[in-house]
DNA sequence: TCAAAAGTGTTTGCTATACACCCATGA
DNA sequence: TCATGGGTGTATAGCAAACACTTTTGA
């Protein structure tokens, strides 16, 4: 059989990267889906992934498989969770090893490619059926992401380099579902470390310019 | 070539579990590691662990692996992270997904079995030299362990049903390595809503005897 | 009666929350 | 001049930290 090229003395299983890629846009926290363009559950929306390839690290799997089929890059990436249930996919065991990436959607022109038939926002409100166990993925992709904001500077992620004290606030109260005191905000905003105004301000609409800040640390995540 | 019976159109990685077992004993906190019987890293100190079957889920995996090399069952198990470097093991690609494992060390006998020359308590602070990436591994799971102290009862998985409030709080003191004020910790013990008195008493030695306590919700990991 | 661990409250500072008005700009 | 979002301070309550002595038992 030559299409069945690489053997090995015990059985393997299959190893794929799932990627649950979130951006605020429209004041919605949005999830970036791919429409499958093979089987199994071809024509069905999914996480974008796919296989791991001998010599190349998971993360940069994740990161390369992200490009193929969406276009996006640079985004923060952090590993999520590994799923190995054996009947999980029903071509054969594959174990997918998920991660968790977050963009700010300025930085995002995407596009679909090789694998996938289409690419897509969803509000993650309002999700359509997913393939496989993607739904488990993207509710503990969810979750991680409302308990890091607590503890991290994770929010930073989804701005740009520069921003103003109220997108920030902004981004909190989407993720978090609620509204924030104002005042209560910025004191506990301006209190971290890390932050700093750049000097400039942002003219934008009919009202008082706002003063722009960054983070000293370049936006990584610092645990706060 | 009747040894690689397995064969696959692309080639698969193996994939392994590795666990990290964590006990208290001699007011230390230790780790579980066995003396591996075979090469790579022949005669040199490891994580428990082996490869996964394919029809068992991952988790089921660890605590077999668990079982067979070193006897211990029973654990509190919680997966830590996917380790994924192409160059982690020299025989193969191989990529594990490392567990994270509490017991009380009353409820250990531990046995070293066949693929383990010999299974040992080894003090955190001061490890052998480990195959593998497998120091890389323990650094994290002390990292996790030590932040899950402020935010979950994890603490708890390492006493038996009852226990007296000096045993709880040791096992902080142990894992946060400093000092902690009795009353202190008393009253936020306490003020936990799930534990409660069991009405029986601790008489051990020559000093007062000590309430005992229980968890309500039998020792599930509560998020506090 | 001594050694050894169990048990017990109050004060103080910090942090989170609640809450309402003036400011600067462009249209 | 008006609509829009930007910007600011104080009072209160709840939580974490500091701190020392009495109690009960077995040897």
């Amino acid at each position: 059989m030559s299409s069945k090229r690489f053997s090995y003395e015990y059985p393997h299983p299959a190893v794929t990267t799932d990627i649950v890629v979130f951006t605020i846009r429209d004041e919605q926290l949005k999830l970036l889906l791919i429409k499958r363009k093979l089987v199994p559950f071809k024509g069905q929306w999914a996480l974008p992934g796919g296989f791991v390839t001998l010599n190349e690290d998971i993360e940069q799997c994740a990161k390369r498989e992200l490009v193929e089929e969406t276009g996006v890059k640079n985004v923060y990436l952090e590993q999520l969770r590994t799923y190995g249930d054996p009947q999980r996919d029903p071509r054969e065991r594959v174990i997918t090893i998920a991660y968790f990436a977050l963009i700010a959607s300025e930085k995002i022109r995407i596009q679909a490619d090789t694998d996938a038939a289409a690419v897509n926002w969803f509000d993650t409100g309002d999700l359509p059926k997913l393939a496989f166990d993607h739904a488990t993925i993207v509710n503990d992709a969810l979750q991680r992401l409302q308990k890091k904001l607590d503890y991290s500077a994770i929010a930073f992620q989804f701005l740009s380099e520069e921003f103003t004290l109220s997108e920030l606030q902004k981004i909190y109260e989407i993720i978090r579902g609620g509204e924030i005191d104002k005042r209560n905000f910025r004191k506990w905003a301006l209190s971290l470390e890390d932050i700093e105004e750049t000097g400039e301000m942002n003219n934008a609409g009919a009202h008082r310019p706002a003063k722009l800040y960054r983070l000293r640390s370049h936006k990584r995540v610092v645990d706060l």
